[in-house]
DNA sequence: GCCAGTTTAGAACAAATTTTCCACCTATTT
DNA sequence: AAATAGGTGGAAAATTTGTTCTAAACTGGC
């Protein structure tokens, strides 16, 4: 055993992970216990532990020796250090004094209070997409989705996730969809050859990129049908479009984000699978 | 003893101060001891416990028994449950197939309550984000990035949009980094090159691509350093990983989504910025 | 300074939990 | 098809842990 065993939890959980793949199945369905709830194998007992997923205790213990352990006893020493170092325990006299408002000014250099930022940000962003966007809307892009021979994506930068999405998931509920990607500077060529039952969907946000504003000027001459999702109904890639959704997305200190964009897009895709698609239950 | 025994934590603790005065003085330094340290009182055997409080193992059964318990381990499990309802966040999946169940009732074919499907959904995966990622995993993924030459996405498929916005912004926080996008076929030639001051970071959800794989397998061979974004800590791209994340994202009817994977990707590049990107200079 | 009532320390005991062991099963190989 | 190796379930053994008990120490009153 060259491995050392492991002294700490997430060093355990990294080695539980690499080596999943070699373990027997009964350990196998104890490494996925042991890693979803921690708490019970640091609270519970062998027994109890045992029951929940289905096992002999015996198992248990062959698992912790699996992994270097003298014991299953050792191993649950980890996670109960783990909880322990976790919550520092404040005196009940603090913990009294804890019911101070949380304060606004949230400090950044802590990754973890950037996430939590950002996932309330997003939050409210989805909740502002349902009022944004109207049933009508909906309806619209759906026909123009079925409608057309092929689906055109365009967006560069930071709407490029968007497009790619589309063009990756529209073609798995089998919609003849391609993504104007710009590889070895054929946009050009690409996009000279829309016709009137293309539909081009453009994904663009301030600053415009040209690159997009070409796509979109160059398929309104064509007399291609143009969908546009922007950040602004009066932009410059608005204009020109049969139909716009003007989706505003987070904005965390001048960071903007992309989900209710992606939330968008998932609609789509899934509503048009829904009434033309393949099969109604398919999809990666 | 006409008072109740107290059956949560909150109850016993203030049945502990309006009692403190009576006690004996043995039972006030364990009364103090409870009080202050309630993990102890969870997670270690009453031989420890009475060693931290200077006591004899008796007393603190006499102490529990003075509460009203049969015993001390009766009043440890107070501990220990409580220690379970504020750290669960195991009720994921249950929150899920709840929404599932609604969601089954709602009428598809009208795009836009599949909008309002999703974007609950995401709502709820994102709150799930916040649970689901540590604060010491944050941490090491921004040393992680900090630490390296250059910054390798890889990602195809469903997992693309998230590689090609990681690519995208960390170059706009001026982090080198490059999309393994495969364009030429190029990608073996491109990771070949990979070296222990690189980092990669791939993005896979299940069905894992081989080309994704590929990649993680020949940046383990060549020691580069590898963060992983991915829905199962068990799956094969993980294996490898000097860090994992592990997303799951919303899915409603087998649609899955991104949102909670993009809001991560957005956590990392902002907080890399913050602490080392080009401008530092912004205020908190 | 001594006595009744309480409290406490420590050991003895009892219960529980963990660990070991062995027979049986399953899959693989020859 | 038989043999072997590894994995598994179950129960017995060993250990740890919790609880009880008793003698001793302490307290306050006389």
């Amino acid at each position: 055993m060259l491995q050392a065993t492991p002294d700490d939890l997430p060093a355990l959980r990294s080695e539980i992970s690499s080596r999943y793949q070699e373990l027997s199945p009964r350990l196998k369905q104890v490494a996925s216990y042991v890693l979803d709830n921690p708490n019970d194998i640091a609270l519970e007992t062998l027994a109890v532990i045992a029951g929940r997923c289905a096992v002999q205790p015996s198992t248990i213990v062959r698992f912790a020796k699996a992994f270097g352990y003298r014991g299953a006893s050792e191993m649950q020493r980890l996670f109960r250090n783990e909880i322990l170092a976790s919550a520092p325990s404040p005196s009940y006299s603090e913990r009294i004094r804890q019911f101070q408002g949380r304060s606004n000014a949230v400090d950044w250099s802590r990754p973890y209070n950037v996430m939590r930022e950002f996932s309330e940000a997003n939050i409210i962003g989805l909740e502002h997409l349902r009022e944004a966007v109207s049933e009508a809307e909906l309806d619209r892009s759906i026909e123009l989705m079925q409608g057309a021979d092929a689906i055109y994506l365009a967006g560069v930068r930071r709407a490029f996730p968007v497009a790619a999405y589309l063009a990756y998931s529209l073609s798995h509920v089998e919609k003849r969809a391609f993504l104007l990607d710009g590889v070895a500077g054929m946009t050009a060529e690409q996009s000279a050859m829309l016709g009137p039952r293309d539909l081009v969907i453009a994904v663009s946000f301030k600053p415009y990129a040209k690159e997009t504003l070409a796509v979109v000027e160059t398929a309104s001459a064509n007399g291609a049908q143009l969908m546009v999702i922007t950040d602004n109904r009066l932009g410059p890639v608005a204009k020109e479009a049969d139909l716009c959704f003007e989706i505003k997305d987070a904005e965390v200190r001048q960071f903007r984000s992309l989900t209710a964009s992606m939330c968008l897009a998932q609609t789509l895709v899934v509503s048009y699978a829904y009434k033309f698609g393949p099969d109604r239950d398919r999809s990666k």
